[in-house]
DNA sequence: GTTTGTCGGTTCATTATTTGAACCATCGTT
DNA sequence: AACGATGGTTCAAATAATGAACCGACAAAC
């Protein structure tokens, strides 16, 4: 580990309940002599990643990260991070991919890529979906706050014959999801369209929108489904982590296994 | 230099005009060896800070400045960066400072604090300041945009005998105001009042509030108006550089000498 | 179709920087 | 006044950073 990278993991080690650290507190947190902390400390703070409260000595999170967060929504905003994403999705799964913002209580439709391999596939019209009717909405309802399942719960427009309805079939569906990590919806918005879905979540930690499969319904099969969710967890994974984000650790334990090479993909 | 200050000074390196940069550019760029340049991309690329574009296989800003923003935002608000530097620039003025937020059209009073040397002072009040009749206002109007004087000459309401009411006059004083690096209000917008006031600017580099001290009107002389600058220079520099901005370069050197002590107090 | 220039990336002996045990000064408690 | 915190400093020893030369791949030029 070069010490650059030393350096940068006192980066780290803020948090909500820890917004402050002072010297000693880092050089135990990390175990690390004293004399190399207060150096890294003070490189840190020339470059601005860092600054020191005047009166209480202790160190906090820097001006300069501003600077470079705007740099980064100029450079990559969402839209893009989702681009370099998708294609591979559609790909490997030979299905319609897409991915949605959820912004202020309205789940909009980012970008979408179809792949190429059958001549049937979906096709994505609607720039706004439908929180209670789609796989997509149901992963931002599951790991979303309760006042937005209420919002959703007021209107629950019926799509399809197959399309939840009441409050108890919604909650069973959205209890699945927060237990397999997977909103799904079978032909709940439009006929013949299986749809799967995972969520993303921004550098706040709350879902910012999701990832899904649209499939032609008649096509799915359990290896389709396993294929599909295991790339789904790829895309979702590398999506959040380009948003600044990271997945949950329940998140990343009720998937499992599939996670897997998302999480060693990280060099 | 340490290594890791040499390590971050890649990261300054990225602008609108160059959001990315590749390895033998950044050779070029920071003439350092082309194997130390190297491990450096590779060491903040590790952490976050850069990522590397899959196709070019250029460099830009990482995911990882987004999560530390947010962290920034969280101990750091905005108007915790104010108050930081309000009891000072009070102190040594012992006149009462103020501080505006620039948002949506509006020039809002963030905070302020009052000196205790005289025993008649300026006291706040209003929490949205008039753009025509103010120090503070006619800072944003001349570093902001044209649309907001458009807005500001709209409605360019008289409180004072002394308030600017003509588009000419507002003019000359805007002009004024860009030369100097100060916006003055004499009496404009409350009798008694002699408001000067220095812009602040945010990570984007847009006019994002002010800084002011208003005095009473009858205690200014020469002498007072001197140390008044001086100090607005150097809290609006602190001020700045703690949301994550830069004083644009016009106005450092229409500050001239002035900026000198703030400028140099960088570590 | 070989030459030349570019690119990103790698190697390894030399060199310079990082490291850490011990030490200071200062503060608030006991 | 002794104690245990804090942030900060010193200097010889150890380790990690450095840079000249090198590699393979690609693209344009001859």
């Amino acid at each position: 580990m070069s010490t650059v990278e030393k350096a940068m993991e006192l980066l780290n080690h803020f948090s909500l309940d820890r917004p402050e650290i002072g010297l000693s507190e880092f050089h135990r947190l990390l175990k690390r002599d004293k004399a190399t902390t207060f150096r890294h400390l003070k490189a840190l703070q020339n470059v601005g990643l860092l600054e020191q409260d005047e009166e209480t000595q202790r160190y906090r999170i820097g001006p300069a990260v501003l600077r470079l967060a705007h740099q980064r929504e100029i450079t990559m905003p969402r839209r893009a991070g989702v681009r370099a994403v998708l294609p591979q999705l559609a790909a490997a799964t030979g299905e319609t991919a897409h991915a949605s913002l959820f912004e202020g209580a309205q789940l909009l439709t980012l970008a979408h890529h179809e792949a190429s391999l059958h001549s049937n596939r979906v096709v994505m019209n609607d720039a706004i979906l439908p929180l209670h009717a789609t796989g997509s909405g149901h992963v931002v309802l599951a790991f979303g706050d309760d006042n937005l399942r209420k919002l959703a719960i007021s209107k629950m427009t019926r799509f399809t014959e197959h399309t939840v309805v009441s409050e108890e079939q919604l909650a069973i569906q959205l209890e699945s999801t927060r237990r397999t990590g997977f909103g799904v919806s079978i032909e709940g918005y439009e006929s013949g369209v299986h749809g799967i879905a995972a969520p993303l979540f921004d550098h706040s930690g709350k879902v910012a929108g999701s990832v899904a499969v649209a499939c032609v319904a008649s096509r799915m099969t359990p290896e389709l489904e396993s294929t599909i969710k295991q790339e789904l967890v790829s895309a979702a994974t590398r999506i959040t982590r380009s948003w600044g984000g990271t997945i949950p650790d329940a998140l990343e334990h009720a998937w499992g296994d599939l996670g897997k090479d998302a999480r060693s993909s990280r060099n």
